[in-house]
This record gives C-alpha cells, sequence and structure tokens, in this order.
DNA sequence: GCCGTTTTCGGCCCGACTGTTTTCAGTCG
C-alpha cells in the first residue's frame, strides 16, 4: 500500500484547492485549504486514522466530508487522486512556485497562461523581461516591474524549505522585529507599538511579522512612523505603504507589517492582528451569532452595517474588554489556535500558563569540560544573574568523542569542581551534578549505573543512529528511559527546523512509558531545536507527564533562550505544576526516579 | 465542499492596499 503521509495529503488538497481558485469557482477552494490545513497540524497519521476506521475515520476529521475523505483514501490506496491529475491536466502549471511571487495569486496565474503560455517561474521571467506582462490587459508597467523584483525572492524561499514559503525560526528573528519595535517607540506621538501576528504567539517558526502602533489619530504622527518603518536598516523591498499599514521586506526575505490604529481600537486591532486566523474566525462566528460584528475597529451591535464603524461599539479599547464582551476570560496569545481555548474561556476552565518568570532552574548546561565555552563557575555565576536558584552541570559522554565526552574517571573529576564551586558562590545559587548521557545504540547508556547513581539529575539524548526504523528507534529510546537512573529525555525528537527532521518514535508509546516511569521530558530552548513542540507538551500535560524547560546553554548567553522555551510551554497549555525546574530545589530532586 | 445551540439548505470573515482603473478586481493577512 503507497504510504501518504499527511504532509502529501495536505499538498494534494491544498493543490485542488488552488486550482479551483483559479477557475474563480466560489467555497470549495477555501473548503480544500481548510482541510489541508487540518491534515497538516493532525498529530496521528490520516493514513493509520484509515488504516484503524477506515473513510468513517477520515470523515471525523473537522473539514473532511465525504468527498475529501474519499480523495485521501484514493491517495492512500493508490498514491495519487484522479480528480487533481485531470486538473493538472487541464491547466499545467507550476502553482506552488509561481503563487510564490509577490502579488501573484490563482487569477493572475490563470491570465498568464491563458494568453503567454506561463507555466513556470522561468517562463514567467522570459515573459516580464520580453516586456509582454505589461501589454496585458489588467496588468501594467508596474506589474511587471513588480514581478520581476519578486522573481528572485520566490527563487531563493523555494531552494530552501520544504512545503513552500519560508519559514523563519522565531527565535532567531524576534531580536530584529524587537528592534524595529524600539525604532517605533521612539518616533513622538507615538503611545503604544505592540508586536503581533504569530510572533506574539510564539509560534516556532513565523511566516512574516506584524507590528501594531497606536498613534494619537493625528497624520502627521502616522506619517512618521510610516516614514521610520520605511527606512528600516536592511529593508530591500516596499511592498505596501498606505495611510495604516505599510509592508516592507527585509534583507533576510522576511516580511513585516505595520498598521497604525487609533486607541480606541487598540485591543480590537491586537486581536486581529494576533490571529490565529482560526481563533478570529471562531470569534467572528460567535459575533455574528449573537448579531453582533468584529473587526479590526472593534465588537458592533449592529451586524448589518458594514464598514468601519459598523453600529453601537460593544469592545475594542482592550483585548480583556473584548473577551470579557464574549463571557469568556482572557486568552493568553500562545494559545490562541481554536483548539479548545475558546470552549475553555467560555467555560472558565483555562490553565494558569506558566509564567516567563517562573523557572528556578536549569537542568541541562554544558561548560568547557566538553563542548561549551565556559567555566562551570562562569556558567554558575551568570545563571544566578540571569535569575536562576539552582544549575544541573550536564556535559556530554565519551561516546561524543568529538566534543571529548566525559567518562567515568573525568566526571568524578569535575565533581570535586562543583563542589569547589558551591562552596565560593554558596548562598549565591546551588550547582548540581548531572550529565547528558548519550542513548547508545542499542538503547544502553554511556555510562554505568553505578556513575548514573551518583548524579543528581541525569539527562539522556540520542546523538548517532537518526535513522533506524520506528520500531528500532522507539525500542532503543524505551529502553534507555526505563533505566532507573534516567530522568529526563533530552531534546526527545532530535529535530532542528529547516535541517533535519524529527527521528522516527511511536511518540504515544514513548511517553505512555515516560508516565509509568515517571521520566521526565525536555523542552530544549534552542530556537531551532524547540523540542518537544508544544502539540507533544499539550499531550503530556493531558497525560500528566512531566516537563523541564532547560537551555541547553553552551555559553552563558544562551540563558536567554529559556524565554523560548516557556512560549513553547505555554502554546502546549502547561502551567507551573507541569515544570519541574519551576518548582524548588529540594522538591524537584524529590520528584525525579530513585535510582540511586 | 463543509457544516449545524437559528439551519440537512443555504450560508460560508472582512477590510486595506495596489494597479489599472473612471468604479473595481485581485491579493493579502
Amino acid at each position: 500500500m503507497p504510504d501518504a503521509s499527511n504532509q502529501t495529503i495536505a499538498e494534494m488538497l491544498r493543490g485542488i484547492g488552488e486550482y479551483l481558485a483559479m477557475q474563480d469557482i466560489p467555497f470549495k477552494p477555501r473548503a480544500y485549504e481548510k482541510a489541508a490545513q487540518v491534515i497538516d497540524g493532525l498529530e496521528e497519521e490520516a493514513a493509520e486514522m484509515y488504516k484503524k476506521g477506515g473513510i468513517k475515520a477520515l470523515e471525523e476529521i473537522p473539514g473532511v466530508g465525504k468527498s475529501i475523505a474519499e480523495k485521501i483514501e484514493e491517495l492512500i490506496k493508490t498514491g495519487r487522486v484522479k480528480y487533481y491529475e485531470e486538473l493538472k491536466k487541464k491547466t499545467p502549471v507550476d502553482l506552488t512556485e509561481l503563487s510564490r511571487v509577490e502579488g501573484l495569486g490563482p487569477k493572475s496565474v490563470k491570465k498568464l497562461y491563458q494568453k503567454l503560455g506561463v507555466e513556470n517561474l522561468a517562463d514567467l521571467e522570459k515573459a516580464a523581461v520580453a516586456g509582454k506582462i505589461g501589454k496585458l490587459e489588467g496588468f501594467g508597467k508596474k506589474s511587471e516591474e513588480k514581478i520581476l523584483k519578486s522573481i528572485g525572492f520566490a527563487k531563493q524561499s523555494g531552494a530552501g524549505g520544504a512545503g513552500g514559503g519560508a519559514r523563519f525560526i522565531l527565535g532567531q528573528t524576534l531580536p530584529q522585529i524587537r528592534a524595529i519595535q524600539a525604532r517605533l517607540e521612539a518616533v513622538a506621538g507615538i503611545s503604544k507599538v505592540t508586536i503581533a501576528g504569530s510572533a506574539r504567539r510564539c509560534k516556532e517558526t513565523i511566516g512574516d511579522a506584524d507590528i501594531l502602533a497606536v498613534a494619537g489619530g493625528k497624520a502627521d504622527v502616522v506619517a512618521r512612523a510610516m516614514e521610520t518603518f520605511l527606512k528600516t536598516p536592511g529593508v530591500v523591498n516596499v511592498i505596501a505603504h498606505g495611510e495604516t499599514k505599510s509592508s516592507i521586506k527585509l534583507k533576510s526575505g522576511l516580511n513585516v507589517d505595520l498598521r497604525v490604529v487609533p486607541a480606541e481600537s487598540y485591543g480590537a486591532a491586537l486581536n486581529y492582528f494576533t490571529g490565529s486566523k482560526d481563533h478570529n474566525v471562531a470569534l467572528r462566528k460567535i459575533a455574528v451569532a449573537k448579531g453582533w460584528r468584529l473587526n479590526e475597529y472593534g465588537l458592533f451591535k449592529d451586524a448589518t452595517r458594514k464598514g468601519k464603524a459598523a453600529g453601537k461599539l460593544i469592545a475594542g479599547r482592550t483585548e480583556e474588554e473584548l473577551y470579557a464582551a464574549f463571557g469568556m476570560d482572557y486568552i493568553e496569545p500562545e494559545l490562541r489556535e481554536n483548539t479548545g481555548e475558546i470552549e475553555a474561556a467560555r467555560a472558565h476552565k483555562l490553565p494558569k500558563l506558566i509564567g516567563y518568570k517562573d523557572l528556578q532552574g536549569d537542568l541541562q548546561i554544558q561548560t568547557d569540560w566538553t563542548d561549551g565555552a565556559e567555566s562551570i563557575e562562569q556558567m554558575a555565576r551568570k545563571a544566578a544573574e540571569a535569575g536562576l536558584k539552582y544549575i544541573v552541570i550536564t556535559d556530554h559522554t565519551k561516546r561524543l568523542a568529538m566534543t571529548h565526552g566525559l567518562d567515568e574517571k573525568r566526571i568524578v573529576q569535575q565533581w570535586a569542581e562543583i563542589d569547589r564551586v558551591n562552596k565560593k558562590l554558596a548562598g549565591k545559587i546551588r550547582v548540581l551534578k548531572g550529565s547528558e548521557c548519550d542513548i547508545l545504540k542499542d538503547g544502553s547508556l554511556d555510562l554505568p549505573d553505578s556513575i548514573l547513581a551518583k548524579l543528581d539529575v541525569v539527562g539522556v539524548s540520542v546523538h548517532s543512529h537518526f535513522n533506524l526504523s520506528r520500531a528500532d528507534q522507539t525500542a532503543r529510546v524505551r529502553r534507555a528511559i526505563e533505566n532507573p537512573n534516567a530522568d529526563v529525555f533530552f531534546h526527545p525528537t532530535g529535530r532542528i527546523i529547516n535541517r533535519r527532521a524529527a527521528i522516527e518514535l511511536d511518540m504515544d508509546e514513548i511517553l505512555t512509558v515516560a508516565k509509568k516511569t515517571g521520566t521526565v521530558m525536555e523542552i530544549n530552548c534552542f530556537p531551532e531545536r524547540a523540542d518537544l513542540k508544544d502539540e507533544y507538551i499539550r499531550h503530556c500535560v493531558d497525560i500528566g507527564v512531566k516537563l523541564s524547560i532547560d537551555s541547553d546553554a553552551h555559553n552563558s548567553k544562551h540563558y536567554l533562550n529559556l524565554e523560548y522555551g516557556i512560549a513553547q510551554a505555554r502554546r502546549g497549555w502547561a502551567t507551573r505544576a507541569d515544570v519541574i525546574n519551576a518548582w524548588p530545589v529540594e522538591k524537584m530532586l524529590g520528584s525525579l526516579k530513585d535510582g540511586r
């Protein structure tokens, strides 16, 4: 049976949606797009669901009805979908490639194909260079220039990543966005500048950045803000420049939008531009059901009137006011994915998420004993400055030879140094003895139990044999975390965003074993790891597997990354009670396995 | 094509900006 991954299924559905959109068919494209999105976000493989429950199981997926379920079934069974192939044959254009070009949508692609025979990026470039596009009805000189300009970017974004448009890693991008925020905050007359969009929701990757600014309604202030924004260092392209909205592209390829709003609409606008889209649509549907209307200017009573001020304003100045008007508790941005937060907010059952200042310790730190850059004492001092009360030194073990991993002899030597630092920094911070112990191919550990039993915290992790089959990898990890000395499973899936896929692991089984054995799952704060990711974190929270949020610091600057791990934990609905290093040191230690 | 605490039929989120336009379609988020 041909194996269709969720990604393949989503691509097929999205493709059909795009072809239908090209033909100006109403509503169907949105249905396909919606279904594709849901499949993309599915934790379980749709093919597995089909195997277990047949086509009925597929139809139970939200957004999937009879017709789409049949197409998924066909793809799983035969590896292809006739309907999709017929659509492709009718209009043989590379839609995913062409729609990466800024300003080019399905309608334009269709026209370019019909009038000029443009099927792909190369054709498009040829036609533009030859000046054919400017002469087309509905297009002009400017459209042609715009297309030429963005072809370069489209080529770039196509080369690197899977699944179309480039995604930017949150932790690597947020500092850039915050710099733009700071520049805008310095503009006279601007009272508030907020980062919105997926960056505010702290998604592990973001597609673009949205910034919201509040101006007192004075035209000159707005103009100054826009001017400052357009002059952001590193701008390569101004995509739009209007009275309330401007949009730029940076050298990095990141698109940034700025919207200027009046104070009375700030809450509604922030909510609107924070998203997610699904969350907003769900809210708007509730508004419509009540006979109200929700847009970026506010929540209004009279739904029949269109435009900015549609009837009597119910709420809009703050987000709190907005959610209250719906009879909901305030929903933290990290939760706004329409995955149950709206229902929970209505029922007043939202969790109290772990806070950004709630960590007391850090359970994974490397030093210059292996591949870290700083000494144990330096790392300890800087951790204290960062507000931590305890840290665990977890240098690599001997199997990781290139890091000069510790063997039995050297790790014992390290304990003496830790004792010395503890004495010196008494009252400032406590340094615990730990290890990032390699999991060998057969699931045994790289240090003997006699050593591991003497450590305060043992982390175990996979650094080799990433390509084992799902069954073998799962068995390997299972054996490792069943070891009574293995306290924490470090960066469990091993994925590195945009670079290395996650290892094949039956996460359901691993988390079940973790629950049974009391093994803690790590949320690794390295922005490109963000491992575990949000959906698995939520699974842990649901079944009671404890978490730790660790910097995996290799130098003291890396403590700053803790923010991103906390964000990830919040996206997974985690509270302080779920995260062991949010607890005092004695309670944390007491919660670990007693293999020693 | 999907969906249902008004509905199994008739809806489907909504507004800003751009370019090519003398009033609007396409794109985007």
